[in-house]
DNA sequence: ATCTTTTTTGATTATAAAATCAACAAAACT
DNA sequence: AGTTTTGTTGATTTTATAATCAAAAAAGAT
């Protein structure tokens, strides 16, 4: 049986490789969706057999809720920002939220392409992932949405939507460079490219939604 | 052998039916992806065998890529829409295509959800959908953001983002609808719900790119 | 060094879905 | 009405992949 939760400084063996399977399916989950995904697929690229993911994941529904954690711990750290900032005013933590977030989505960019990708199927693993990844942070910056609005310095559109707009436009550079690269021969991903982004997302995307 | 490109005013019975395949498997590619899909899955929300459907379209990917060319009508339609605003200023040629955009992502929303899923994936049937579909499009409309960009209109960020920042952040909304029901309960495909998208749309999300 | 436990694997089984096909039914044509 | 063409289907085959298992290899303990 491996073991669970050993989360020292010296993780054993067992728990390394557990980490680079975790690590290689949620890169191909997010790419692709849960069923593009074979387990065989994860084990060539993690240079394992495929008998081995069974023995470290039960099947791979497990696989994939074990690799989806790897986002939660990504967003506790996001919301521990928010945390320290919680005196600064609704915008102000707003905009600190999207920075954060860009620095996050091109760090891990599985994370918007899950959302994306799960948020449209709808279904089980939405659900999931909504009550154990993505929920409590939404409705927590919806809220700062609604207060800023409520301040009179964001535009008084539905709080839900302008959450969504926001993350969807500032991941949107994110998930679709394969698209960016194909069809206009550009790379977004690179150094300037992220500064570039950076600068739109804060400077036009979200000044968007600010009242004058 | 079923008969193909008869877009005649009375389509035979073959037609007809391939017309109802067409439409629920573009509807269930563009949610799930492709191989989330099943051919028995698309017979039975037709009302068909599983045989029928490779009576109809020779095998899985035929049909997806049949699927698709109604999506290429939609554009298609759009793209005449801006051959006949072309003498509007690109600023102008923008928002008129964002609200197009808008109307036609409502009324099939398979088109964003298609983008979105194929454009992360990348591979064939990107290079496929570019090539088809959206290619030209999406390169007109970064002609486009340049030329406002050098009249002074635009901020200058690189065209490409810009249209894909502005495509990605619209149709966030309607693309996540399950996802915002789930964790918001809030469903953005109300009449009022997508008015007041509208709204957000050409009033936020757009005009945070024009130059003040 | 030997023994015990953990980890990995090749081979096999089970299962779900795509593709094929021969037979049948419906429509269209004369 | 009879004939041909088009469209539809149930049953079958093929194929891909998830899951299992017994045996081997590696790591760790004594």
């Amino acid at each position: 049986m491996a073991a669970l939760g050993s989360a020292t400084v010296s993780a054993g063996k067992g728990e390394r490789t557990a980490a680079r399977i975790r690590e290689v399916a949620l890169d191909q989950f997010s790419r692709l969706g849960f069923e593009r995904v074979t387990m065989s697929g994860i084990a060539e690229a993690a240079g394992l057999s495929q008998a081995t993911l069974h023995y470290h994941f039960q099947d791979k529904d497990q696989l994939w809720r074990s690799a989806m954690l790897g986002l939660g711990a990504v967003i506790a750290e996001e919301e521990r920002m928010l945390d320290a900032a919680q005196d600064a005013s609704p915008l102000a933590q707003l905009r600190i939220a999207m920075r954060f977030f860009l620095r996050i989505s091109w760090k891990h960019p599985a994370l918007g392409r899950v959302v994306a990708l799960e948020g449209m199927a709808g279904g089980e693993r939405l659900a999931w992932l909504d009550e154990h990844v993505l929920g409590h942070r939404n409705r927590r910056l919806a809220a700062l949405a609604r207060a800023a609005i409520e301040a009179g310095v964001l535009k008084p559109f539905p709080p839900e939507m302008i959450v969504i707009t926001l993350q969807a436009g500032a991941a949107g550079v994110i998930n679709l460079a394969p698209l960016m690269r194909g069809t206009f021969g550009f790379d977004p991903d690179t150094a300037e490219g992220r500064a570039a982004h950076e600068s739109l997302v804060l400077d036009a995307l979200l000044s968007g939604f600010v009242k004058n």
